[in-house]
DNA sequence: AGCACGCCGACT
DNA sequence: GTCGGCGTGCTC
């Protein structure tokens, strides 16, 4: 059977193939080196046939299969099917995307053994290292221990290094891992509801979807980590996913403390592509118990999976944006379900998607509606109302107050501001100018310190005009608040105070972020000013106040999903106050404080926001109650984008069970000089939906583009 | 997506 | 006379 089908990293929706006279069906999911026009590119083997579809007399051959890496097994290999055929992208594509980086250069790939490292005799090596020099100190004690590489980086800083010099010395050796059942560290007892959940994610048999719904400082790690425990006593692997955010180091270290000596595999845009690789291979041979990645973690091969579990399945961030717009919660779904093992979703506000899947009985609703801590009390929140009380700076006189508070208490607080910058808009008083970006169509952000004028959309920068470019007024002024601008007023509030933000701009610098997040540890901060950044999971144990400024304007959005975004940012950063012994209290200033969803947070009621918006949602005609697909175009002008998604909707196949809407310009109509129009299609019947895009895309890659670049995006979070 | 081939304008 | 502009067409 001398041919090979291979899947490359070209954007044509079909395969490649090869003659190879050594060829034999074990070659399938392997990497092979074969030449492409004038190119010299890696593909993966994905079949190996006896007869060529493809004209004989125009096969070329193969240069060579590669070995080096374990061969994609076939369930692996029929899930970037599914998401060719689900996402409209080409098989190979979908091949590529999916695999590390490092597998994609020609050269073989030097397979990393995975090692354990011990000393020979700790205690003579905690002898002869310095006794100040803590890091040295600590590692010679971990080493008392056979430990994975990762557990002994993440004692930090120059710890490996270290490692491998005592390597060279021969203080500590290096031995080949004897993958096997573990042993859990124990961890804090379980309380009723945790210990249901655990029971029921462990009594599955099969395919099983769990939501699990637990408020702010319920536990639901320690139900993974239970339920993760039992996956691997029983010598199974885990894929865990979890967010793309700044937090995964700290999750990462509670998983090494949990499971000591356990192979973790650490997948995300901070690991370097070659440990990114290592890791891949010992997940894929079976030898790494845990995989815990962002969204891309999903596609790992993993032969004896035993559980899948989406932290914060609702984040934003399991969707990609560009390229194979997947969704890597729902392609986990369907993984869990073709391995036949259970997956849980947990979130303290689960995506209206997921939480209707679990009213319709799909999935099985696990709630936690306790504080895992004993004593802990829900944060106490206040609506203040910002309707008829004059504002000093944006500032409510209760939230100054407040704040005073605590400064006198010396407790920490937290003031929210969605909004990065000195203020949202340049705007003149004489003739109403206002300053926009010439690249986009968005305001430009005020960015006082720096004297600039920045669109947050493409990164373009103009100097801060010092008249008005419309009639020469002298008296421009910033309209709006934003975090810098907060920070000022704070600051002439609260003299004494230490005052830190923590936004994109005040941690450019690599390293920033942390080091700020230690200074707020340390105490050496009194007032901490936050964007999304500070909503999600840092504990801060002196933070007693969480002030919310600026909410509104997720209420009354043209997306329908913002109200939704909404309540799990609010629901986050309210968490974020409060701890055993000190009661939090959030305050949100609103002018509508008898909102529903200000209600629903005030409670804690995420099921009665859910059931609200639900039932908007149904009637309005939005998901999850019906199927959406966008296609969008970019052009230069905005008419060779509208054209060419008018044309294409005339190609859009007849199907009474979708609906085409008419091609709109899109809400960001010019993005960085480009200008961009979509054209909604959906369907209630989500099999209909995907055979009217199947059959429509043909038609569509058929049309030539011209300088139109289009794309799909099927189930899209922003329209 | 690359990359080559192809046919028309200002340079060593 | 050639370098190079990016239109269009193909890749097993």
């Amino acid at each position: 059977m001398p041919y090979l089908r291979v899947a490359l990293d070209v954007p044509l929706p079909r395969l490649f193939d090869y003659w190879l006279d050594s060829a034999t069906p074990a070659d399938i999911g392997r990497r092979v080196v074969v030449p492409f026009g004038s190119r010299r590119l890696v593909g993966v083997v994905l079949a190996i046939l006896a007869e060529p579809e493809y004209e004989a007399s125009a096969i070329k051959p193969a240069e060579a299969v590669l070995d080096d890496m374990p061969a994609l097994p076939a369930p692996v290999l029929g899930l970037f099917q599914f998401c060719a055929d689900y996402y409209q992208h080409p098989l190979g594509q979908v091949v590529h995307t999916a695999l590390p980086t490092r597998f994609r250069d020609p050269n073989p790939y030097r397979v990393a053994e995975a090692l354990r490292y011990h000393a020979l005799d700790s205690v003579a090596l905690q002898a002869q290292v310095p006794k100040r020099a803590a890091l040295q100190q600590r590692l010679a004690q971990l080493l008392a221990t056979p430990r994975s590489e990762a557990e002994l980086r993440a004692a930090g800083g120059t710890a490996w290094k270290t490692v491998q010099a005592w390597l060279q010395d021969g203080r500590v050796r290096a031995e080949q891992l004897q993958p096997g059942a573990s042993v859990a560290a124990p961890g804090p007892a379980l309380n009723i509801e945790q210990a249901e959940a655990v029971q029921a994610i462990s009594a599955a048999q099969g395919f099983a979807a769990f939501l699990l719904h637990g408020i702010t400082g319920s536990g639901k790690t320690e139900v993974y980590l239970n339920a993760i425990a039992a996956v691997l006593a029983r010598g199974e692997q885990a894929l865990v996913l979890v967010p793309e955010i700044n937090l995964t180091p700290q999750l990462e270290a509670r998983f090494l403390r949990r499971f000591p000596g356990v192979d973790i595999v650490s997948l995300n845009s901070a690991v370097a592509d070659g440990e990114r690789a290592a890791g891949w291979v010992r997940a894929a041979r079976g030898e790494a118990s845990i995989v815990l990645g962002t969204r891309l973690a999903v596609f790992t091969p993993v032969p004896r999976l035993g559980l899948v579990v989406v932290d914060e399945e609702h984040d934003a961030s399991f969707k990609q944006q560009d390229g194979l717009r997947y969704s890597a919660r729902d392609v986990a779904v369907y993984r869990a379900r073709q391995a036949g093992v259970p997956i849980v979703l947990g979130s303290a506000t689960p995506a209206l998607e997921s939480w209707q899947n679990a009213e319709a009985g799909r999935y099985r609703h696990l709630r936690l509606s306790q504080r895992a801590v004993v004593g802990a009390q829900p944060p106490q929140w206040r609506l203040l109302s910002t309707k008829r009380q004059p504002l000093q700076d944006g500032l409510h006189a209760r939230t100054l107050a407040a704040l005073g508070e605590r400064l006198a208490r010396g407790e920490q607080a937290l003031v929210f501001l969605n909004r990065r910058g000195y203020a949202p808009v340049m705007h003149c008083g004489e003739c109403g100018w206002m300053a926009a970006c010439t690249r986009c169509s968005a305001r430009l952000t005020v960015h006082l310190r720096e004297r600039t004028l920045r669109c947050h959309h493409c990164g373009d920068e103009a100097p801060l005009p010092r008249v008005c470019p419309g009639c020469g007024n002298q008296d421009m002024k910033p309209l709006g608040q934003g975090t810098q601008r907060l920070e000022d007023t704070l600051a002439e509030r609260f003299p004494g105070a230490r005052i830190l933000r923590i936004d994109r701009d005040s941690t450019r610098r690599k390293g920033s972020f942390e080091a700020a997040l230690q200074a707020v540890h340390a105490g050496e901060v009194d007032i901490l000013i936050g964007t999304q950044m500070l909503a999600k999971g840092h504990d801060f144990p002196n933070l007693t106040l969480v002030a919310v400024v600026g909410a509104d304007s997720g209420l009354y959005s043209a997306d329908f999903r913002a109200s939704e975004r909404l309540y799990a940012q609010l629901a986050q950063v309210a968490g974020r106050a409060g701890r055993a012994d000190k009661p939090g209290e959030v305050i949100l200033q609103t002018d509508f404080p008898e909102h529903p969803l200000y209600q629903a947070l005030l409670d804690d009621d995420y099921a009665a926001f859910a059931a609200t918006e639900l039932a908007e949602r149904k009637l309005a005609g939005f998901p999850p109650f019906l199927h959406q697909a966008v296609l969008r175009a970019e052009a230069d002008r905005l008419d060779d984008a509208l054209a060419w998604l008018r044309q294409a909707a005339l190609l859009a196949p007849l199907s009474e069970a979708v609906t085409v809407w008419d091609p709109v310009a899109a809400g960001m109509m010019r993005l960085a000089n480009r200008e961009r129009a979509q054209l909604l299609v959906q369907s209630t019947a989500r099999s209909r939906l995907l055979a009217f895009l199947a059959e429509w895309m043909v038609a569509l890659r058929a049309q030539k583009a011209g300088k139109v670049r289009w794309s799909l995006d099927v189930d899209p979070l922003e329209l």
